[in-house]
DNA sequence: TGTACCGTTACGCTGCGTGAAGGTTG
DNA sequence: CCAACCTTCACGCAGCGTAACGGTAC
């Protein structure tokens, strides 16, 4: 017994005194002895844990290195070779996986603070009135339907195309929705026959980030309303960039969805344009503003059409 | 057979089906099942999966929060609550989180720098030669030894003061040492007699940061030299704050530990002064340069000794 | 008969935290 | 006899990745 820890004279520390010194709790220690990053001295017929100067030593090392967050798996290394330069090729990579983690923290942030612009813009929306106004020139994306695409079909395409248009981004950021036939839309014969889907694009972009890997077509500019004259490229599928001319449109956004509300819709649309002597120009563009993100009631739904619009 | 997920005209997807449709793992899917944050709607016979429109859509909002990160909990709960308030509540939460983390890891990048910046410091001295220096006022902190203080005693001593002394930076920020009488260092006479040891600081500091809490026991100021004068408290441990004064100093920085080259050291130290006719004043301090944390030979170990030197 | 799906089970990762159950010391 | 140490399991965490092993669809 007196090599024992509690010895005064004896050169040894116990685990929980070990732990005390470095402020780190006993655990850590067992956990370091498990892995073997640091092991007692030796071990007494009672099974208490001896640490010598040596072992101190260590963990000073490993308990410093660990208050940067260094990984375990690069202390261990060091500790079996030592030297300044390797501890600074050890610094050098956590000081890249620091920023790695502060570039990716901060590009959410961004994210989050456009979404929240967007919800507080959809807000301000005023619901179930026409609205007819002038926007500047847009550039949207074009997914174009063919009409025999089934209603699966139609969702694993825009899942796709969803997908390759986030880069990294969240669906909200986004704005994204269908096209209908304008003629359609008036008729009020438009239930499952939308030309295509759209995204906004926050400029014009070159047809290179917009290729369709994997299946040789490339996308193409084009005017807007020129989707129907380009049946071929919409039976092919091609992804077209497009852009919504400077001019006034005509929008509407109203509680519900579209396609049980596309009737009546229309016709107050109707009502308006002729009102103002308008009349509509392209296609229909319908916008989801509430949907299954911020409701699991069809009735809380919002919704928003818009279309060009001129004298 | 006929709403087998190979039915073309069936509204429901595989596990692999939906996966792919967002880009990410079956794992993932069957992830979400088994913690219940998204289950398909029905499981056929042969024990496949059968995700519905409901569910796709479920999925679209878990992914898009996923991709910022956002916990598998938040969302859940959210998918159960949606609404704009909600999904605000999320995000503020989630930036909160990510302030933290940029904060974080910005301030290991800043320790880290700080250290990469002693360590070419350290580099750059040079070895085994005597220097007469010129140095502003310098702060540093005592904790003195008792005589009493057996060799453990003083590493728990030691041990502790260092981590109070932490304030959750690295060991390498901070240049700690130990302090030795300097008639016992002339005199060769040093082993095991430490007065204490001391850490610098980087400016003068109120005493209430020091306080020993616990103790009851508060840091003084005093002055460079002082401390063999005050040996009352050197025995009830009282941690003082010192200053080491602007003056000239003697340095040298030598290969070896400080025990085991004191005796030349202290020769060669004590020719340069009659040289120079300079006598020393105060106590010698001693830094290690290169120690455990940079090899494991004694023999490459580099240690520094200064003190205030005066004509 | 192949191959490309589907399924379940289970372990791995990181660095400990948090018991539970029990022995030892003073 | 109790308090305060010490020990060894063993699970929990977050969010999947990665086999291993086997059935099913075409």
């Amino acid at each position: 017994m007196n090599n024992s820890s509690k010895d005064h004279s004896s050169p040894y520390f116990t685990a929980g005194e070990l732990a005390s010194m470095f402020g780190i709790s006993k655990q850590s220690l067992l956990y370091y002895d498990k892995i073997h990053l640091l092991s007692p001295d030796f071990i007494s017929e009672n099974g208490y844990r001896h640490y010598s100067i040596a072992q101190y030593l260590d963990l000073e090392i490993i308990v410093n290195l660990r208050s940067l967050d260094i990984p375990i798996s690069d202390i261990q290394h060091y500790l079996q070779n030592r030297g300044q330069d390797q501890l600074k090729e050890i610094f050098r990579r956590k000081d890249q996986s620091c920023q790695e983690t502060i570039l990716a923290n901060e590009r959410i942030r961004k994210s989050l603070a456009v979404i929240n612009g967007k919800l507080q813009e959809e807000i301000k929306e005023l619901r179930n009135q026409v609205f007819i106004r002038s926007y500047p020139i847009r550039y949207i994306k074009v997914n174009p339907l063919t009409g025999k695409d089934s209603g699966k079909d139609r969702i694993v395409l825009f899942a796709r195309a969803s997908h390759k248009n986030m880069h990294n981004r969240c669906l909200l950021e986004k704005q994204q929705g269908w096209i209908v036939d304008r003629e359609d839309f008036f008729s009020g014969h438009c239930s499952n026959k939308s030309l295509g889907f759209f995204f906004f694009l926050t400029g014009p972009v070159h047809n290179h980030h917009f290729e369709s890997p994997g299946e040789g077509q490339e996308a193409q500019h084009t005017e807007s309303g020129l989707i129907r004259t380009e049946t071929k490229q919409i039976r092919q599928k091609k992804i077209i960039l497009s852009v919504l001319p400077e001019s006034l449109y005509c929008e509407m956004t109203f509680d519900g969805t579209f396609y049980e509300k596309v009737n009546t819709i229309s016709k107050t649309i109707q009502d308006q344009l002729e009102k103002y002597k308008l009349h509509p120009v392209g296609d229909v563009y319908v916008l989801p503003v509430q949907n299954h993100w911020f409701t699991r009631n069809h009735e809380q739904y919002v919704t928003k059409v818009f279309f060009q619009a001129v004298h």
